[in-house]
DNA sequence: ATTGAAAGAGTCTCAGT
DNA sequence: ACTGAGACTCTTTCAAT
């Protein structure tokens, strides 16, 4: 997209108190920055208009919402070249939720998330083997998710 | 944490939709789910006291802040049981932003982004080679990003 | 539980610096 | 560029249903 942007220590601050907690008012964003919320509110419009900040999500705890299943694939294709039309009919499939074409061992990695071991047994035995172009896949399930965090794009003050 | 939870299909619409967009106004939302901003408010507010849903985060393009490089690491424990000392060395390691125990092949998977091989190689060969504990590693970058999106709650309307 | 309206808080705009 | 204040919009509360 963009190659050289001109991005100084406030924004970089500003996205990093943000994508922390999104919630915080500039008026206090502000105070703990050292500026005005007028020059939160100027900094965050320009990061939208140049597409560096793309929106707020809604953090939510999927555990209690019954999602138990985390589990990453690792994807043998028949040939590379396949990459595009198995990526296709994953995306067909809605517990898959994050998919990357990777050098080393595999080609492709996929993440799935579902609410048991079942849903997880039915997705890879029932409709990921009906794939064409896939060779064979290797699962790793998640017994414990140690930690997620953001990349650190500033230091504290 | 809860095991019995009593939420509604309005509950799942609301954080379906939060979840892509979480700046839409009560009212909005409230429009296009059919019942008053009001009622939006009362079900955001009982969501957030049971810890479903857990605040809003800002969506950033690391790509345009000079972040180019996510990689995955499958990490090979010595015995099982480093499992907690490794996992506190990997948490000191700034670029690594996830980390899951998992079954299979490997006894962890890690997910790092950086801003560049050259980084990606100083944390591979200079960081994670001094953790004792860890036997081997491979390393799966990530050349493209197919998709990255959230699990399913609530079907649309 | 849901509604609609009033009170309070936050965002957005702009003239001045 | 940054500030502060006024206009506007959204969140929050609450009495009525």
């Amino acid at each position: 997209m963009s190659s050289k942007l001109n991005l100084d220590k406030l924004d970089l601050q500003i996205i990093q108190e943000m994508m922390q907690d999104a919630e915080i008012s500039y008026a206090d964003l502000g105070k703990k920055l050292f500026v005005s919320g007028g020059t939160i509110h100027v900094r965050i419009k320009k990061l939208e208009e140049l597409r560096i900040v793309k929106g707020k999500r809604l953090s939510v705890d999927l555990k209690s919402l019954g999602y138990d299943v985390i589990a990453f694939i690792g994807v043998y294709l028949e040939k590379s070249s396949l990459y595009d039309s198995v990526a296709k009919e994953l995306q067909k499939i809605p517990q898959i939720v994050r998919l990357n074409y990777t050098t080393g061992n595999y080609s492709m990695f996929a993440e799935i998330i579902c609410k048991d071991i079942q849903e997880l047994r039915f997705v890879l035995h029932d409709e990921l083997q009906k794939i064409k172009g896939i060779e064979r896949t290797e699962t790793f399930i998640s017994l414990e998710e140690s930690f997620v965090r953001n990349v650190v794009v500033a230091r504290p003050e």
